[in-house]
DNA sequence: GTTGGCACTCGCACTACTAGAGTGCTAACG
DNA sequence: CGTTAGCACTCTAGTAGTGCGAGTGCCAAC
């Protein structure tokens, strides 16, 4: 394509994106010194019309980007959009801030995105394709109630409430998980499974054992189960403050698209299998509700081994290259922080 | 006040909680055979009109009620708002679907309200005024990372990351932990620190053992000082469903307030603190951003110990008696749940 | 290829008007 | 004296008509 074109794409883009009007000819020569009168930049947009990467509201109305044009604005700019220094810095500080508790990184990766950029930042937790337990412990309640806790190997936690038959002193809970952990220290569910039946079931120990190992395994089994722990959300408010979203019939759709695991789950496969940022833009999103959205996500994570996502998502009207760029810096950066766990 | 103008109140609200529209009196007559003509009904509105139950939008519209309308009608109702034993049932069971998983609970709690009432359900989980731990365990990640696993005595979790200044084996962590749990477990936050300061300080466990019990300390701490350890909200959807949330704009103040930690705080205490059902509705609600919504709200939990909410937020326009009689069902049938817990 | 000019289109804001719902008042009734 | 029928009045929502302005598309000239 012609480099003046490009150039007037972009004009179009960035003047579409800060203002949310549609853009005329004489408002594009009087801000982007063109060089060139309004009645050439008019046969530019028609051109780029037919080529299908404009868009007209009605007749008499300025020039909007379609998806197409978003996509081809976003393929040519996409590699080089590195965040300035200086805003890699008030990140990284803000993730130095943050105590070093594991959980909260995923949490802080989507505030810091929502922040940065004003519009909703998204993060799930770095999940590992088999779980692998660290840590099994056992901790009395009540009299027939204990609390077991599964530590994997990432940091993650899991909680499960065991009734017991009968009462049973923390003495004998802690022997229990020190047996068990001894089984299931390092290993999958299968091996882990294994292992168990060649328990030998005599005693009360032995029982407790059996008992509280199936609910081990179960919990594993669920752990591996889950695609998607969770997806945390934060900035939701800014999209709200968009004016395509004025109305709230499009709001709920949105909203309701974000609670539809299934296709989350499909996208973080496709990110994570590509290793590095990938932009979703309105009408590529499959469910029909995300039509009006786009989503720029980048792994995190070790390949092969743990992954997860962090990104933004936001009206199609979004400043893409800044959205890129942070979302680029912020998975480095959660990659720096799952290597020192992880080592 | 005059019993027919009661029902005739009570007809009002009812009608337009259901249609959203406001009520004429012919509308009433027909809907609700009262017995007298339009005229009488017109006469008695504008009685209730000027008593503050009710408002006109303008002239020539149907009534609505006020604030102060709903007020006098839960008064009146909510006392004998008990839950239908079909719906006790569909709930009951619910709960018994649930793995007993602990930290769950309150999150199905918010589910099932929101399920049953149509609009946002919300829940806090128990939380106890002064910490007490239960067992302390350190589980190493890496060569210098470990992560520090705090259970409390109502099986609330704390994990932190401690970074250690040389290599430690997970076999000198442990003894550490033991250490540190024969120090802690039982004692409060203030009781652990006097504790702290008396140990040994000499050798590397000694070490080790004072610095993890300082992130110990400062972790119980935190604990104690979070009022609200999370908001577990569901059903946000249906709010948005409700066509006083239209424009989107007066639901992002909805959302916004949601957010203020601060006001859903002093509402817990002061739900706490009179023990039932709590019903807040519109300007009732100090912060601006709330005077559009009503929360029906109940404590659960152990009185002066750990005290949780749950309850509904919707518009102001919502069926009262229904949420009231869920919301006191589901927070008794959370204070089963914790009595077993906490026994 | 670029530019100025110009007719044309169309949404938006404004006004005017009507229909309909619902009130408030008054006078009659039991 | 409470209740009722009747009726004038009020106000909104919806519709139709109008002018303005932004912006286009095309054409002829440079």
């Amino acid at each position: 394509m012609d480099h003046r074109s490009e150039s007037i794409l972009r004009a179009v883009i960035e003047e579409y994106v800060s203002t949310a009007v549609p853009v005329g000819s004489q408002a594009l020569v009087a801000r982007y010194g063109l060089g060139v009168s309004s009645a050439t930049v008019r046969n530019i947009l028609a051109d780029l019309e037919v080529n299908g990467l404009l868009t007209h509201p009605h007749t008499s109305a300025g020039r909007i980007p379609t998806d197409a044009g978003y996509r081809y604005f976003v393929e040519s700019v996409s590699d080089s959009s590195v965040l300035p220094a200086v805003e890699q810095l008030m990140i990284r500080h803000q993730f130095g801030q943050v105590q070093h508790a594991s959980e909260q990184w995923f949490r802080l990766a989507a505030t810091t995105l929502a922040a940065a950029n004003r519009i909703a930042g998204l993060a799930t937790p770095a999940k590992p394709r088999a779980a692998h337990v660290r840590r099994i412990d056992i901790v009395s309640i009540s009299d027939r109630l204990a609390s077991l806790i599964i530590v994997f190997r990432e940091g993650a936690l899991r909680q499960v409430l065991v009734t017991l038959p009968e009462a049973v002193e923390q003495e004998a809970l802690t022997r229990a998980a020190v047996i068990l952990d001894g089984i299931m220290a390092g290993r999958t569910s299968g091996d882990a499974e294994r292992a168990l039946e060649r328990i030998d079931g005599d005693g009360p120990i032995g029982t407790l054992v059996r008992r509280v190992g199936e609910r081990v395994i179960a919990a594993v089994r669920d752990y591996d189960a889950t695609i998607i722990e969770e997806v945390f959300s934060d900035g939701l408010l800014h999209v709200m403050e968009a004016p395509e979203f004025e109305r709230s019939d499009k709001l709920r759709r949105v909203f309701a698209a974000l609670e539809n695991r299934a296709y989350l789950g499909e996208l973080l496969d496709r990110v994570a299998g590509t290793g590095t940022v990938q932009v979703f833009i309105g009408a590529e999103n499959a469910p029909e509700e995300m039509r009006d959205v786009s989503l720029v996500l980048a792994p995190y994570g070790v390949p092969g081994r743990a992954v997860g996502v962090v990104g933004v998502l936001g009206p199609t009207r979004m400043a893409y290259p800044q959205a890129i760029g942070t979302v680029r810096f912020v998975s480095t950066l959660m990659n720096e922080l799952v290597k020192h766990i992880d080592a």
